[in-house]
RNA sequence: UCCUCGGUAGCUCAGCGGUAGAGCGGUCGGCUGUUAACCGACGGGUCGGGGGUUCGAAUCCCUCCCGGGGAGCCA
């Protein structure tokens, strides 16, 4: 058996391939069979006058997405959509498809999602999840290459890290638990055992979100590094993005080229990226005629108003303490601003990393804690990590549904993920 | 939760007070180089549910249900 991505090299050879009939083309006593085994899509062609009365007559038969076995000599031909096509000898009809729900024309959103199994075999939501693949892979070479260790931290987890609003409840023995909404606190503690570690799993968050850019259940990636300043992090953020770009362009131009991605714009992703502040941020949107104060957080339109600044991923640094997270670091020079990070991607994705320097010092996390109105007790085992040994340490969090969405210029996050999990919907 | 658009054939939609329509898919027939092939024929409907207005409702009104897009929140 031979793949279909391997043809160009076997021009000339008979090969067998077995896969699923795409559509079928016929003129009277000669069909055009457009055959997908996974590897990539390849034109058979049919002649009546060259196969057995009993392969005829399952080439009449044949429907779309059908499985099929075909045996042919590969050979190039302008003709044909790949330039390469196979001359059939030999075809069996392993299993007969009776009306596959997802036609040539087209379907809506709606349609397509309650069939997103059998979606999945369209050359663009192939394209997008070979690309989340890669990226997936990309990820976990990153961090390997640096010496980083993989701890996969807990999807079960206790009460209350941060606000319950937001998480999926469970029932744990009795006890209440909550899927994982984040990795980080597990991670602050396995950072002073390996000095470099990062978690890559699913997340959960309850969120009644709606919008193209939600999901409830999405995958991240959360580096946590030992003795990393502010700057140091904000490096590795642009380290880590840029090299993930390059690996998909590397790697991934067939699937861009499906998906018709202007690759341009991602080949202007290379370090160094532009870096504001917050304030600078707010100044330069209140230029822009946005009417936003000091204090505010951005919404999804001033995002994107500011990303289309810039020819790349931007920066956006010290955010308000008020706005954010507990456990994040204040500026030494200024204490109302947390040592906070977000990169925003370009061409509106908004933003797919959020990052900071932790708090080290124990009585000031604690008094963050107070105000934060967070349940102490529930927290003296992620205390422990700065009364045994405190160490400045500093992560971050990207999303990698908005990532893929970015690199493939997709619109909606449900294209990025095999089977999104969206607000009310949990099928198939 | 709020705002907004929508629900008519398997799918995508038109029709918006007077006999239910088209394209695609399906079935049958034709065609030896098709490119979401093309040509001819055929089958296909509780017009989202309920109530109301009217001689007459897919069409107007009320109500409920379901879906798309967006806001807030976030990655």
């Amino acid at each position: 058996m031979h793949r279909i991505k391997e043809l160009p090299t076997r021009i000339g050879e008979e090969v067998v391939l077995l896969g699923w009939l795409m559509n079928v083309r016929s003129s009277g006593k000669i069909a055009f069979l457009q055959i997908r085994d996974g590897s990539g899509v390849v034109q058979a062609v049919a002649s009546r006058a060259e196969l057995s009365e009993s392969a005829w007559q399952d080439v009449q038969s044949l429907t779309q997405e059908s499985t099929i076995r075909v045996t042919g000599t590969v050979s190039q031909d302008p003709r044909s959509p790949s330039g390469v096509e196979i001359h059939l000898k030999d075809l069996a009809v392993e299993h007969l498809t009776e009306d596959f729900p997802i036609t040539k024309k087209e379907h809506g959103t709606g349609f397509l999602m309650e069939h997103r199994h059998l979606w999945l075999r369209s050359s663009r939501q192939s394209a997008a999840l070979r690309v989340r693949s890669e990226v997936s892979q990309a990820i976990r070479d990153f961090h390997y290459e640096r010496d980083f260790v993989l701890i996969d931290s807990p999807i079960l987890t206790p009460a209350a890290c941060e606000g319950t609003s937001t998480l999926f409840e469970t029932d744990y023995f009795g006890e209440q638990a909550y899927l994982s909404q984040s990795g980080q606190l597990y991670l602050e503690p396995a950072a002073a055992a390996f000095g470099k570690v990062y978690c890559f799993g699913p997340t959960f968050r309850a969120e009644k979100s709606k919008t193209r850019r939600h999901l409830m259940e999405f995958w991240m990636v959360e580096p946590e590094v030992a003795f990393l300043d502010f700057e140091g992090l904000c490096d590795l953020a642009e380290e880590f993005v840029s090299y993930l770009v390059a690996r998909v362009l590397d790697r991934c131009s067939e699937d861009l080229k499906v998906l018709e991605r202007d690759t341009s714009k991602l080949e202007m992703a290379t370090s160094p990226f532009p870096r504001i502040t917050y304030t600078q941020a707010i100044e330069k949107l209140q230029d822009l005629g946005t009417v936003i104060e000091w204090g505010e957080d951005f919404g999804g339109d001033d995002e994107t108003v500011l990303a289309e600044q810039f020819d790349r991923p931007v920066l956006v640094t010290h955010y308000p303490t008020a706005i954010k997270a507990f456990y994040m670091e204040p500026d030494p020079e200024n204490p109302d601003l947390a040592l906070a990070l977000d990169v925003l991607a370009p061409e509106g994705y908004g933003e797919i990393i959020g990052g900071s320097q932790r708090i080290h010092d124990l009585a000031l996390l604690e008094r963050r804690l107070e105000e934060h109105e967070l349940p102490l007790e529930a927290f003296q085992w992620y205390l422990d990590v700065r009364r045994f040994g405190t160490f400045p340490h500093s992560g971050f969090g990207m999303g990698i549904e908005r990532f893929v969405a970015w690199v493939c210029g997709l619109k909606h996050l449900r294209e990025t993920i095999p089977y999104p999990r969206m607000l009310n919907k949990i099928y198939p």
